[in-house]
DNA sequence: GCCAACGTTGGC
DNA sequence: GCCAACGTTGGC
């Protein structure tokens, strides 16, 4: 089982809004090497580290787990969507998405600043500069540790 | 609000 | 295929 980090901003969507829901569809990834990802390496079961960014402070919030693997996201075929891509045929759809569902919240984000600061976590994605990428692998040793800091703070769910 | 980093687009 | 221009991401 592969250990992901997938980002949100929780103006959009947080952390709290997935433990109300249960379960959420991961929709408007336009970006390749994370639909590859996506299509090609998370599986049914993964488990996956919900990121706030964009926030205050920004980081990691809890865990969800993949609850439907990838499939077309029909948002871009939709015309009125912000998501909507003219480029895209419905025959040979160009985006995916994924399901996921509510695991855990941590009794508070563990920022990035402690991220970055931590010696453990040496070489995650997430703590590289200019980083964009919205889904990305996280090794497992990496994803232990983040949970057990969470978890140090505290957990609800 | 600023801006560095990065991805995409399109002229050539 | 190159690369300048442009748009977006996302920390600060």
């Amino acid at each position: 089982m592969k250990r992901w980090l997938m980002k949100s901003e929780p103006d959009v969507y947080s952390i709290d809004d997935l433990a109300r829901d249960g379960q959420t569809t991961w929709e408007g990834v336009r970006n390749y090497q994370a639909r590859n990802s996506m299509r090609d390496d998370m599986k049914l079961g993964d488990l996956v580290l919900f990121y706030h960014s964009n926030a205050t402070p920004p980081g990691v919030a809890g865990i969800a787990r993949v609850c439907r693997e990838a499939y077309p996201d029909p948002t871009q075929f939709d015309a009125t969507s912000d998501y909507h891509d003219a480029g895209s045929k419905p025959e040979d759809p160009r985006w995916l998405r994924v399901d996921v569902a509510f695991v855990e919240r941590f009794a508070s984000v563990v920022p990035l600043d402690a991220l970055k600061r931590d010696p453990a976590l040496e070489g995650m994605a997430v703590i590289q500069k200019g980083q964009r990428l919205s889904v990305q692998a996280v090794r497992p040793d990496h994803f232990d540790h983040v949970v057990a800091v969470g978890r140090a703070l505290g957990a609800q769910g």
